[in-house]
DNA sequence: TATATATGCAATTATTTGGTTGCGCAAATA
DNA sequence: TATTTGCGCAACCAAATAATTGCATATATA
């Protein structure tokens, strides 16, 4: 819990991820997020502090209650790191099959693409 | 590296996805995958493995070399996840400055939005 | 002011993770 | 056939992680 903390790593585990669906639309607070989970207050303050140290969410403070909301700017970062492969599914000319093809035709004399 | 194996705590490892970049394109045996790398052909040897796990990658062998491809399909599962987000930083219009208002204008009686 | 509530912080522990080393096996090669 | 090469598998280890428990602090409320 010390060192690496990025945005892969925060949205590694499906409580930080559940947490980030549900404050997607509403902002909340700990408690009000801990209700949801079966986990302990301190075991989501835990998780929303992760979240929170990559900036996927922001807090703000309204008299001793802390509303969380989600950054969806940061949540952009990993479709950034998706978009290049995302072609690679989408496109109806999958480049898979061209490789799968080079390799069996290796032997022969390689002919990319 | 028993339990939990699924897409999202496999890319959490900028390892494994400086892998499935650098196989996005072109098949490669796990020799040729380390080479790109400082770690020892066993270290990415386990995140090829964790990888081969939740599908990301699948193999075929030739003779006695493995080529492992991505499998962009499981990737997809990952765009799948962030899609319903996607509005929230694409949208001119952000939600995101409503939910802070109607918390802002809370002690008023909350119109939510 | 005294008490209850919302939350963060620190210490502790069990589990998971990433990496190394050594070994075995099958396929290529001399 | 003997040797080299490409890989996977198992055991082991240090570091990171997730969760619990206990405590401190600030803000409401009686």
């Amino acid at each position: 819990m010390k060192t690496r903390r990025d945005v892969f790593q925060a949205i590694a585990d499906p409580t930080r991820r559940a947490i980030l669906t549900l404050i997607a639309l509403q902002s909340l607070t700990p408690n009000a997020i801990a209700e949801q989970f079966d986990s302990s207050r301190q075991a989501i303050s835990k998780h929303i502090q992760i979240l929170a140290e990559c900036q996927l969410v922001s807090q703000q403070t309204i008299g001793r209650e802390i509303y969380y909301q989600l950054n969806p700017a940061k949540m952009k970062e990993v479709s950034d790191w998706l978009a290049p492969f995302q072609k690679l599914w989408e496109d109806r000319y999958n480049r898979l099959d061209n490789v799968l093809s080079n390799l069996k035709n290796k032997e022969n004399g390689k002919s990319e693409n």
